[in-house]
DNA sequence: CGCCTTTGACCCGCGC
DNA sequence: GCGCGGGTCAAAGGCG
């Protein structure tokens, strides 16, 4: 934060003082610098009335003293105030020059103080703004969370009522669909015609825009491109890879994986790397973890988790059925939008996190090693996102930063939706040498919301 | 032995 | 209806 106030309410002293020298004729000494002036100015004049108790043992006191003698000595100065010759009256001698030349000061101070006074308010306009925003934005991602939570709570129930109907598949499909994003293996077309749907056809508005909205939403994903030179990139959680397939338009092979810290659970990934630029691995999420995660797949999983729900929540208020992008824009990707891409096209909407761009200007701390690990690398995604929003961060000590970015990544969700901003807004080749010395076998992780 | 990867087969949606 | 492509399954084999 600069001291210089910025939002509307301005102040330009260097205009301000140069108008006052242009029409009262200050002397050089004064001109040459008008922030030194107004800040010597208190010197100045103590030193003006208390000239006989100034010492001259003191290089430093006796220049000052000169400069006072130059101003109480100066009858010269032929100042020229918009007085006209109605004022006349006034005495033009030393003692005239000298009141022009305190007015000007004393307009000076007034000017000063209205100054401060002026920034001071604008200051504390600047943080009720702030705060305003926050709390928007808090209401925001509190709003979504409960949508999807009564989402979840309505299929939830619709899977303990019919479980013992089900076929394995279809209990995994029902675990998908305890997700807003899930159910892979249905078209919306047909769960409409399945006997479930008709079972529970509903003349409630609401919830046939709930399925319209559903049907579109469904398959969120959150796309996370990165450069490494490992086939997958490290996240904390445990994947099992279930196939293998040849992707059109890409010599590289797309692999898919399967969350496999709990049974059942619906998480599933893509793992790709980019035909044009081979260090590039695109992995992609799919589903919401419906288990606990360790701390080290915390920052992972809560980011994708939020830019999923963002997602979401974008959805929702458009007329069109489709995601509102313009929605998300603003409020998960306010400073990086050319980092962070949504696409809105069909199949599934999909948030793009791209991880590969130009480094961030910022150095944290944590820049001086090259991260291993993605809490480190999103650790300091949390550090610099907390530049922009303006978040108070531990100083000094980066584990003490780190714990200051886990520990609000575990308050506020709407903190881990604002870290899809910061993904964007830093990391450059951070993420390879994620898994060189770790399990080379089991423990291809990425990250996933729960 | 358990868990993993590999890989061909299969299912499904979509476009023509 | 057919072919294509994406996604998943499951048997086979490897590894610790």
């Amino acid at each position: 934060m600069d001291d210089t106030p910025s939002n509307g309410l301005t102040f330009d002293l260097d205009r301000i003082t140069s108008s006052v020298s242009d029409h009262h004729r200050i002397p050089p000494f004064m001109e040459s610098s008008s922030h030194e002036f107004c800040h010597d100015r208190q010197i100045n004049e103590v030193d003006f009335f208390n000239d006989q108790k100034l010492s001259i043992g003191s290089s430093s006191n006796f220049t000052r003293h000169k400069q006072s003698s130059s101003v109480n000595i100066n009858t010269c100065l032929n100042l020229v105030t918009g007085n006209t010759s109605s004022d006349q009256s006034i005495i033009e001698d030393g003692m005239s020059s000298y009141s022009e030349e305190e007015r000007t000061k004393h307009e000076l101070a007034t000017v000063q103080a209205e100054y401060e006074r002026t920034s001071g308010e604008n200051q504390r306009l600047k943080e009720a703004l702030n705060k305003v925003i926050i709390d928007y934005k808090t209401l925001e991602m509190h709003f979504a969370t409960i949508l999807q939570y009564k989402r979840e709570e309505k299929s939830v129930e619709d899977r303990d009522g019919r479980r013992s109907t089900m076929g394995p598949r279809s209990i995994m499909d029902l675990a998908l669909a305890a997700e807003p994003n899930e159910n892979s293996h249905y078209s919306s077309e047909e769960r409409s015609h399945s006997p479930i749907n008709k079972n529970n056809s509903m003349d409630d508005n609401n919830r046939k825009i709930d399925q319209s909205t559903e049907a579109t939403i469904r398959k969120a994903r959150v796309s996370v491109r990165a450069r490494s030179e490992a086939s997958v990139i490290t996240d904390g959680c445990q994947w099992r890879k279930y196939g293998q397939k040849m992707a059109k338009g890409n010599p590289c092979p797309r692999a898919y994986y399967r969350c496999t810290m709990a049974a059942g659970c619906p998480v599933r990934k893509q793992v790709q790397r980019y035909a044009e630029d081979k260090t590039i691995v695109i992995t992609t999420y799919e589903g919401n973890h419906n288990h606990p995660l360790p701390p080290s797949a915390m920052a992972m999983a809560s980011t994708t988790s939020s830019a999923a729900r963002m997602l979401l929540s974008g959805s929702m208020p458009s007329a069109d059925g489709l995601p509102n992008s313009n929605f998300l824009s603003r409020t998960l990707l306010p400073c990086s939008s050319n980092m962070a891409t949504i696409s809105a096209s069909a199949p599934f909407p999909t948030i793009t996190l791209d991880l590969t761009q130009t480094p961030n200007p910022f150095q944290s701390p944590f820049n001086s090693s090259n991260p291993n690990t993605m809490s480190q690398i999103f650790g300091q995604s949390l550090y610099n996102q907390s530049k922009f929003s303006g978040l108070q961060m531990s100083q000094g000590d980066p584990q003490a930063r780190m714990a200051d970015t886990v520990s609000a990544l575990r308050a506020d969700p709407n903190f881990t939706a604002a870290l899809a901003t910061a993904i964007s807004s830093m990391i450059s080749g951070g993420t390879s040498d994620d898994f060189h010395g770790s399990n080379n076998k089991a423990s291809n992780s990425n990250f996933q919301g729960n």
